[in-house]
DNA sequence: CTTGTTCATACGCATAAATGCATTTTGAGG
DNA sequence: CCTCAAAATGCATTTATGCGTATGAACAAG
C-alpha cells in the first residue's frame, strides 16, 4: 500500500524541522551560512541544546557543516527547504484568517 | 528577532503532519475525501489510535471533517499540503540519492 | 605543555506523544 | 425501546523529545 520506510524517512525529515527551536535556527540561516557561535548568542537556549539541535538537523539532511579550525559553519543544504518554509507560512497565515473569521461570526 | 507565537504555530502545524501514521492517513486522503470507515482497515493501527490522529489533524488545520449519519469523512483542508508532501518526497530522495552516492565513493 | 575557546556528548530528569484495550457516545433502523 | 455500527474518549503503559548540568574532545595560541 505504502512505502513503510520512505514514509518513516519523510516523518523523520518533517520531524526535523517541527520544532520551534530548530525552525527559529532555519530561520536564522536564511541569510547563508553561520557559526555556531554566531547562531548560540541569538538564542535563549543553552548551547548544549542548540548543539544537539543542529547535529539533529545535519543528521536528517537539512543542515550541512564545515569546519575552520575550532568553529562549525552551518548551511541549509536544500534550497527547497525555504520553499517549504513559505509554504507553512502560507498556510499557517491562511488558517489564521479563517478562524478569526469564526470567531467573528459567532458572537 | 523572531515572532515565537507564529514559529510556535508553524512549529505544531508541522507536527501535526510529520508522523508517519499521520503521513500515511494523508496520502491516503490523495484522491479525496474518505470515512473514516474507510481509512481505518487501511491502516494496521487501532480504530482508536486512528481516530485521534484524525481528530489531530483537524485540529491543527490540516484536515476538514463532515458528519453523515454515523460516518464522518474527513478530506484535506488546504491543497498546498500537497505541494507540501511532492516537496518534501523530492528533497527526501535527492538526500537519498547523495547518501548512495558517498557510500559508492568510500569503498 | 598549558590554557582558553568552541563545539559535541553522556547522564539524568521531566514532559509530551503514541498506542492498545475497554467503554461510551451518537445516530440508524428495526 | 433495543440493537447494531461508527467514531470518540478514558485509562494505563510505553516510547520519544527536549532540556540543563557537567564533562570531554579538538584545536589555536602563548
Amino acid at each position: 500500500m505504502f512505502d513503510e520506510n520512505l514514509i518513516q524517512i519523510e516523518s523523520d525529515f518533517l520531524k526535523a524541522i517541527a520544532q520551534s527551536t530548530r525552525l527559529k535556527i532555519l530561520y536564522y540561516l536564511k541569510d547563508g551560512e553561520r557559526c555556531a557561535c554566531e547562531i548560540i548568542p541569538n538564542m535563549k537556549e543553552d548551547q548544549s541544546n542548540i548543539s544537539r539541535h543542529l547535529t539533529h538537523m545535519r543528521d536528517a539532511g537539512i543542515l550541512e557543516s564545515r569546519k575552520e579550525g575550532v568553529s562549525v559553519y552551518y548551511k541549509i543544504n536544500d534550497k527547497r527547504v525555504f520553499t517549504l518554509l513559505s509554504l507553512v507560512d502560507e498556510m499557517v497565515k491562511a488558517e489564521i484568517k479563517k478562524k478569526a473569521k469564526v470567531v467573528k461570526v459567532i458572537p
